[in-house]
DNA sequence: AAAGCACTCAACCGCAATCCC
DNA sequence: GGGGATTGCGGTTGAGTGCTT
């Protein structure tokens, strides 16, 4: 496509009057001619002054064209061509670190701009969008105002790198210095999460080999639980988003060698790319740019928990009652509309796919556990995963958990379909979720706040929260002395 | 074959930071 | 210190191309 787009042709001529075109000034592609004038003049005299490129060599192009053209297309050692997989895995990486720093980003892959950079991105961000992930109402995109706001407190504490500007700040983040490790994702919006290691529960199923892929669902590998009784969180996502039985896809051996399905890149597994004829519909960036579309209809309206109801999911807890809107976290702590949203979002990321396609019985908990062979064993781990219908599946060190004693994971936290909550008509749901979203940042806060405690926290973050006591879930106002940091 | 759409890329714009006088 | 100039950055736009319908 560079190739085909030479100086001379293609490229945006912006159209309207400016400045520039008031002062005799070009706009648009660059002709080969100028592209001689302007390389003459770096060479010459360097880099930098580039107004004086106008003044001194009569090139109608204003400075920052200029300079725009040099970086881009005329110095050196610059590399034209696609991404290579391993340019498209550290540009996840540092993009899941940085934000939209496309010229940080750029510091790190030699001979690429930023320009190219934050091109491939959007492309496949936008690519995502159009995989299906509806686009979220107004009101509760401004929730991600949560998010932002944590991001900017953890910038303050030099904790992340995320861009609090960005608008691709994600609820969901990769977590990509994990050199022998396919990318995951926690639910890393508080910026706290430290990517250096691989969040515990996240990967587990689907990074080491022989192990597999669809072991680990929105799962919580640890049953410690935080300060306020919940159950640390963090989840791959890698379970939730391949449809195909876990018999269809090979053990990922981790480092990105070994794609499952059709992926072939980091990148197509990530930001949208998918085999339709494989109905593989990955997770993506796209899908959590925003939040949910409450727009988005029901598929179904099935009410069993362990059956019908397509693309529904939500999070419950093992022996949780997830229909009665409670669970039984020992701190009392109630959904309030959090676990919806989480739900919505989970539903955003599922985006279009056929509602029969997502049939609860196509893939039930039990089966990686029946896979194995072992009644007793896909006993265990049906129990395990009782609340776990949706592609179900938990991590497998939890099922080992569960076969060796069963009992610590009662604390599984997992993805699981929620017809409860997908199906308005029922018991004011749809006012369960309007009110989940108006207050929202209270739960949410408290959900960030809370977990998951696998990923560490700053000293002075602990320290904070020792002395707020488990009283104060709720960082609802801007006061909150734990989002200002020390 | 034509139309529509998606994709890619280049380039522009506005804004903010930095530099310089 | 103030103000203009310059530079850097991120977001957006639009043309060309190829694919799909």
């Amino acid at each position: 496509m560079a190739m085909m787009m030479s100086a001379s042709g293609g490229g945006g001529q912006r159209k309207g009057n400016n400045a520039a075109v008031q002062q005799g000034l070009r706009k648009g592609p660059w002709t080969a001619a100028e592209d001689a004038i302007l390389l003459e003049y770096v060479t010459k005299h360097g880099e930098g002054n580039w107004n004086s490129v106008q003044k001194n060599c009569g090139l109608l192009r204003c400075g920052k064209s200029c300079r725009l053209r040099w970086a881009n297309h005329l110095r050196p050692n610059l590399k034209k061509g696609a991404f290579t997989p391993e340019e498209e895995r550290l540009i996840i990486q540092l993009h899941a670190q940085y934000g939209n720093k496309w010229a940080r980003m750029a510091t790190q892959l030699p001979g690429r701009t930023d320009n190219e950079i934050k091109n491939y991105w959007n492309t496949r961000t936008k690519r995502r969008h159009r995989s299906g992930v509806p686009v979220y109402p107004t009101e509760f995109q401004d929730k991600t105002a949560v998010f932002h706001h944590k991001q900017r407190h953890n910038e303050q504490n030099n904790l992340t790198h995320h861009n609090n500007n960005s608008k691709s700040s994600s609820l969901f983040s990769v977590c990509p210095k994990v050199p022998d490790y396919a990318p995951c994702f926690s639910l890393a919006a508080d910026g706290l999460t430290d990517f250096s290691t691989p969040p515990a529960g996240c990967l587990k199923g689907y990074c080491s080999n022989n192990t597999n892929i669809y072991s680990s669902a929105f799962s919580s590998s640890n049953t410690q639980k935080n300060s306020n009784g919940l159950a640390p969180l963090s989840f791959s996502p890698l379970v939730s988003i391949f449809d195909p039985p876990p018999s269809a896809l090979p053990p990922v051996t981790g480092g990105g060698e070994s794609m499952p399905g059709n992926f072939t890149s980091f990148t197509s597994l990530i930001m949208g790319d998918y085999d339709a004829d494989q109905q593989l519909e990955p997770f993506g960036f796209g899908a959590v740019s925003e939040l949910p579309s409450l727009q988005t209809p029901p598929r179904s309206a099935s009410s069993n928990a362990t059956g019908g109801g397509g693309g529904g999911v939500c999070l419950v807890a093992e022996g949780l009652d997830n229909a009665n809107s409670n669970n039984n976290y020992g701190d009392g702590v109630n959904n309030s509309g959090l676990l919806d949203a989480l739900l919505m979002e989970s539903r955003t990321i599922c985006g279009k796919r056929k509602a029969d396609e997502m049939e609860i019985g196509v893939i039930s908990s039990a089966a990686p556990a029946e896979e194995e062979g072992n009644g007793d064993d896909a006993a265990a781990a049906q129990r395990t995963c009782t609340a776990v219908p949706f592609w179900g599946a938990c991590d497998d060190e939890q099922q080992q958990a569960s076969r060796d004693g069963g009992g610590e994971a009662r604390d599984t936290l997992v993805f699981a379909h929620s017809s409860a909550v997908m199906e308005p008509a029922k018991e004011g749901t749809a006012a369960v979720i309007a009110e989940g979203m108006s207050s929202m940042d209270d739960d949410l806060l408290s959900l960030l706040t809370n977990f998951p405690s696998s990923i560490p926290l700053p000293e002075w973050y602990r320290h904070q929260r020792q002395h707020e006591g488990n009283n104060d879930r709720s960082y609802g106002g801007e006061a909150s002395p734990a989002l200002q940091g020390p």
